[in-house]
DNA sequence: CGGGTTTGACCGGCGC
DNA sequence: GCGCCGGTCAAACCCG
């Protein structure tokens, strides 16, 4: 319906990069003729998928072998860029004890955002959640330090981006306010958790979940964190225990909705 | 004082 | 080449 097509091109502005996932999770369902994708939910999604690892296959859209940029070339791209400032920024540091500071500090920051790009290239996977929800800080279980705030092109809320404060652990949220519908929460997740959470190590419960078991994530985010995580990914049997704990969180009356709701719309 | 947030500046990618 | 935009940095600030 023309209803449909708006909303998807809803998602399409405002995030490209969840609109493609979605499209691309589509395809995956409906490469399963057993399946209905009009009534696939994104608990049935996970249950119902194949082997294992498809399931990281699914949610990660940047893995692809077509994305990989050879090292060489990478790296001679970036020699070029790199030499080219600093040595215009070498010759200049004599010049003033401010300039050598400022030189400095643009190295560093050269070094940061290089490595930053070699990261990248092995880009972690991201995937998004959508939240029914009022509040702007959502909890998930593990502790975040916000980072930056920019303004959303279109729309009137900002977003917010966060990094896990734990040591060593590079997992990045943004967060931001659908302008469509204000009352859905954006939440994109990006890495995976080296450490378990925190949340459910001290037995601290949100508020959104005083009343559940602390045995499990009970809130879709913090499932998802802990279904990235090192440890889930390296056993499966984990990840089956939080699959059944996705249902049964499904079954709960909830003022979450997932991304499951948009795999109904086609 | 340590840890978190705010916010303006900066950078790189991308489209025109 | 230029401008736009998303993402990040880091100094200043805030708070318990």
């Amino acid at each position: 319906m023309a209803n449909d097509e708006g909303e998807n091109k809803v998602y399409q502005q405002y995030d490209p990069f969840v609109y493609n996932q979605l499209d691309m999770n589509r395809t995956i369902l409906q490469q399963q003729p057993s399946l209905d994708p009009a009534f696939m939910s994104f608990t049935n999604f996970f249950d119902t998928s194949l082997e294992y690892n498809s399931v990281w296959r699914a949610l990660d859209v940047s893995c692809s072998s077509s994305e990989l940029i050879s090292p060489v070339d990478d790296m001679s791209k970036k020699k070029a860029s790199n030499s080219s400032v600093s040595s215009s920024s070498d010759e200049a540091a004599p010049a003033a004890e401010d300039d050598s500071v400022k030189s400095k500090k643009e190295e560093k920051r050269k070094k940061q955002n290089a490595a930053q790009k070699k990261e990248k290239r092995e880009r972690e996977p991201r995937f998004a959640f959508l939240t029914k929800t009022e509040i702007d800080q959502l909890e998930d279980g593990y502790r975040w330090r916000k980072y930056g705030q920019k303004a959303v092109k279109n729309s009137p809320y900002p977003r917010s981006y966060y990094r896990c404060t734990s040591q060593k652990c590079v997992v990045k949220k943004r967060v931001e306010r659908s302008y469509q519908d204000p009352s859905l929460v954006i939440t994109t997740y990006e890495g995976q958790h080296i450490h378990h959470c925190p949340a459910t190590l001290r037995g601290h419960l949100s508020p959104f979940h005083a009343s559940a078991p602390s045995s499990g994530p009970a809130l879709p985010q913090e499932l998802f964190s802990h279904l990235l995580s090192k440890n889930c990914q390296t056993d499966p049997a984990s990840m089956m225990y939080q699959n059944l704990n996705l249902q049964q969180h499904l079954q709960m009356p909830d003022h979450y909705s997932l991304l499951q709701d948009l795999f109904t719309q086609k």
